[in-house]
DNA sequence: ACCGAAACGGAACAACCGCTCCGTTTTCGT
DNA sequence: ACGAAAACGGAGCGGTTGTTCCGTTTCGGT
C-alpha cells in the first residue's frame, strides 16, 4: 500500500517536501495505521513516533493536527470499504452478498479500532474522510434494497441498521477471535427464536447517524444529564 | 435504598463509625452510584467526592481501594439482577420471560456503565461482588434451559451468549434511547432473515467468560500482539 | 565542496490526575 | 464542659501526557 499522493507531498507554500521528509511522512503513516488500529484514534503521538522511528516533533511538524493524520490515513481505507460493498453487490445471490459484507465489515472493524471510529463518527478527519464516508451509506443502501427486493431481508431495516450492527459486533472478543464474532453474526442473521414465518415488527424508531456515533465515543453519551456542576 | 450493612459501619478494630463518618459513607456510596453509572468504574475519586459533598481524603479513608468501594456498592445491585432473572423464570411463558429479562438486562446496563463492567469482568470488586456474580450465571442458565426445553429458544446458545448479547446491545445509543436499543433486541430475537424454519447451525466455538470481559475492558485486547517494544 | 534552508530529535514545559499527609474540626465518653 | 480520639478537607507531591521549541543534522542547488 502506498501513500504517494500529490497533495500530501507538498509543503504549505506548494514546494515538494525534501526527500527525508517524504520518507518520514510515509513511515509515520505506516506507523499510525498500526497504532490507530490497535489503540484507536486517541493513541499517543509518542507511540506513533516510536513505531515510525522518528521523533515526536517530526510527527507534529508533518501533521500539526490529529485530524490531518487521520484524514491522510483513512482516505484509502474508506475506498476499500466501498470496494467491498460493491463486490458484495456483484454477488449473484443477494443474501450471500449481504452476509459476506456484514462478515467482512465486522472483521475489518475488529482488526482496526481506528476504522470503526472513523466509520461511526463523522467528527474525525477532514474533507477526504468525509467524502469517503459519504459514499458508503448509499452503497450499503443499494445492497440492502436488493436483498429486500429479493424477499430475503426483512423490509424494515436500513443501511444504517447494518452499520450499527457491524460496529457493535466488531467489539466482541479480541481481534484474534473471528470465529467468536461469527457466532453472533449468525445470531443476528438468524435470530434466537427457533422458527419464524415472518418478522416480528420492529419498534417504530429508526436510527439516525448520531446513534451510530455514540457507539464508539462514549464520552458523548448525553442521555443522563451530566453530574451536577 | 439503604446501605446500612453491619459490616460497612465498623472500623478496622470492630468499633462502630462515628456518626459523621457513617453519614459521609452513605453520601459517598450514593455519589459513587451516580458517577459510576455515568462514567464507568474508572471514574475519578475527585468527582465522587464533589458529588458527595466531601473531600477526596474522606473517600480514600473510607474506601482505601477502588475495589472496596465497588464491592460495597454492587453487592446490592447484583442481588437485583438475580431477582430479575428469577422473576423472568416465574413467567408462565418461557419465551416471554426470556424476552423480558433480555430487555431489562440491556436497559439496566445501558443506564449503568459500572454495572455492565462488573457483570462482564470478574476483576472488579472483591468477595461480595464475586458471590453476587456467581449466582447470576446459573440462574440465567435455567431460564435459558427452560426456554430450550419448551422448544422456543434455539438449542445451541448458552447463558453466556445471553450475557454477551445484552452487554453488547446495551452499548447502543444513549441511556435516554431505550426504544433504539429495543429495535436491536428485536433483531437479535428475530434475526434479519425474512423467514426460517430451523436455525442455521452456529460456528463451533462457544464463548468463555473471558470473551465477555474483553467487551468492557478494551485495554485487555491482546489478540493483536502489542506494538513493538 | 559549500552554504542556506529545511528538517530532525528529544529535552523541557505545562496541564492534569491519583493519592497522601497534616493542621483543623467534630464527635463522644466522662 | 472538657479532652482525647476520630474524622475532615484540600493543598501538595510525584508521575504521566500533550505540545512546543531550539541546537544540531541533513538535504539540495550552485
Amino acid at each position: 500500500m502506498s501513500y504517494v499522493t500529490p497533495s500530501g507531498e507538498l509543503d504549505d507554500a506548494g514546494r515538494p517536501l525534501r526527500r527525508d521528509a517524504q520518507r518520514n511522512r510515509l513511515l509515520i503513516l505506516e506507523a499510525a495505521r498500526e497504532v490507530f488500529a490497535q489503540q484507536g484514534l486517541d493513541a499517543r503521538f509518542d507511540d506513533i513516533a516510536r513505531v515510525a522511528g522518528v521523533g515526536v516533533g517530526t510527527v507534529y511538524r508533518r501533521f500539526p493536527d490529529r485530524a490531518d493524520l487521520i484524514d491522510a490515513l483513512f482516505e484509502r481505507e474508506l475506498d476499500e470499504v466501498v470496494a467491498r460493498v460493491e463486490a458484495a453487490a456483484a454477488d449473484p445471490d443477494p443474501w450471500a452478498g449481504l452476509q459476506d459484507f456484514i462478515a467482512w465489515g465486522v472483521e475489518a472493524q475488529a482488526a482496526d479500532r481506528g476504522l470503526s471510529q472513523v466509520l461511526a463518527d463523522g467528527g474525525y478527519g477532514h474533507e477526504r474522510v468525509a467524502r469517503g464516508r459519504a459514499r458508503i451509506e448509499p452503497a450499503v443502501a443499494s445492497l440492502v434494497e436488493r436483498a429486500q427486493a429479493a424477499g430475503v431481508l426483512r423490509a424494515d431495516v436500513s443501511a444504517l441498521d447494518i452499520g450499527i450492527a457491524t460496529a457493535v459486533l466488531s467489539q466482541i472478543g479480541t481481534p484474534a477471535q473471528p470465529e467468536l464474532r461469527r457466532r453472533y453474526v449468525r445470531l443476528l442473521l438468524d435470530g434466537l427464536v427457533v422458527r419464524r414465518d415472518a418478522p416480528t415488527p420492529l419498534p417504530a424508531v429508526s436510527p439516525v447517524d448520531a446513534d451510530l456515533a455514540c457507539l464508539v465515543e462514549p464520552a458523548r453519551r448525553t442521555g443522563h444529564g451530566t453530574v451536577e456542576n
